[in-house]
DNA sequence: CGTGTCATTGATCAGTTTCAAGAGTTGTGG
DNA sequence: CCACAACTCTTGAAACTGATCAATGACACG
């Protein structure tokens, strides 16, 4: 994979140059110098949905920014029995540091472009900026923040109110209307019916009862199966089933 | 709270040198220097089981390392359904970094000993010593893990799979019987039926039955409601539900 | 225009919850 | 030291939610 290696008159790699990830993610801890360095490393790569990225219990040999898509973190029993324990979108970082062989597998739920570092760059990166370090923390403080909501969801709420939820999540992610807060979204599920039962900790039945009965209700509009539309957030969220003690 | 503030000839100050945290915990990080500035700010408690350490949406105005007990991490909804998103043993590092407030709720699940620091303090040392952060780090992406593999069980686990699957653990963390690989374990359980059953996503009712079940069939030994002794370890994770893919 | 994948819908079934009652424990005060 | 109160735990029966099994529908692709 080839690019251009020109140095903007700032300093900072025109492949980084209109980067989330240096705007929102853990290369925004990089000096234009260090970014340099980390991108003479990189590869950009396009991946199609469907494919994995790191399989369970096997070996980390790179490590990602999501620059688009969408991609699934999921763990199995050896019976086949599969958990989604985290989605991650631009401009997430991508891997397990500190461990020789990842505990979960990464798939691309819809078309990703990842842009790519050998462990090795990124483990001179955590040495040599401390700022990339304390972003990977923050970052994962967040996960884990986000993995302990959702256990909540998985351990305490009903089958509509998980289905809700998610559909709630995916429109605070992912909605693609402009108007941010205007109550209503409007989006591509990333997930199919099965893979949502798989994050929602129910069956894909279940997933599809509950999306057609929330359009009976009018709180969504279901176009073809992978795009929705919610007009009303608000109506939504009453279907969450409750959020923090204390109102 | 007072106590000696003498130097030991290592340098390390009194109160921390038989210290778990400083053996596995976050102030093996410190040198004697900063570990002496950290030790004039803590203080150490001993909280009552049931005790709240901090509210959901409340002020983190401190952080501390479990040095021994159980607490317990939870998150509930507002009409009451409440999950257990986390135990934490000794010497855990206890506290969210970064946030105002916190959004989830720590309890003394058992009689507990802390030693708690000034949020101030702690904030100090994080710019100060870049292994301390290196090791908080190290604690927050196993923290993720586990709930990530606890999201496995909240999600996809059977009740018999999951009353097994929190026996495992317990017995893992807080087996009180010396004989580490015998294959056996003994020991207090830290929670109630009730607290079991929001950890695990079901009913105290059933927790009780699966305990039932689990004895009925000789896989556990229960002394008294609390005192729990589990002879093969190894028949108790053949009801967990198989663990990672491939074997 | 098959063929295969994914989604919807229906009917039945099983596991878990709910409701209810009783058995054990623990602590308190007479 | 015993009796009573307050819990926690166990057990049973009925009710319900969500799972399973099965058939059909919708859509994309060769």
């Amino acid at each position: 994979m080839t690019f251009r290696q020109d140095i903007h008159s700032s300093g900072i790699p025109v492949l980084c140059f209109p980067c989330e990830a240096r705007r929102r993610g853990v290369c925004g801890a990089l000096d234009p110098d260090n970014l340099v360095g980390l991108a003479k490393t990189c590869s950009r790569r396009r991946i199609e949905s469907g494919m994995e990225l790191t399989g369970e219990a096997q070996n980390v040999d790179s490590y990602s920014n999501v620059l688009s898509g969408v991609v699934k973190l999921s763990k199995s029993l050896s019976d086949g029995r599969q958990q989604i324990v985290g989605l991650q979108f631009a401009p997430d970082f991508l891997g397990r540091p500190f461990k020789e062989e990842s505990s979960i597998n990464a798939e691309a739920a819809t078309a990703v472009t990842l842009c790519s570092f050998p462990r090795a760059a990124v483990e001179r990166m955590m040495k040599a900026s401390r700022e990339f370090e304390h972003r990977l923390l923050k970052q994962t403080l967040n996960e884990l923040d986000e993995a302990r909501e959702w256990m909540v969801t998985l351990g305490r709420k009903t089958a509509p109110e998980k289905v809700a939820t998610f559909l709630l999540m995916m429109a605070r992610n992912i909605d693609s209307s402009l108007d941010a807060a205007s109550g209503s979204a409007s989006f591509d599920l990333p997930l199919t019916r099965a893979e949502m039962s798989d994050f929602l900790g129910i069956t894909s039945e279940t997933v599809s009862r509950q999306l057609t009965r929330l359009r009976a209700d009018g709180v969504i509009r279901i176009e073809n199966a992978r795009h929705v539309t919610v007009d009303s957030i608000s109506r939504l969220e009453k279907r969450c089933g409750g959020g923090r003690e204390r109102p």
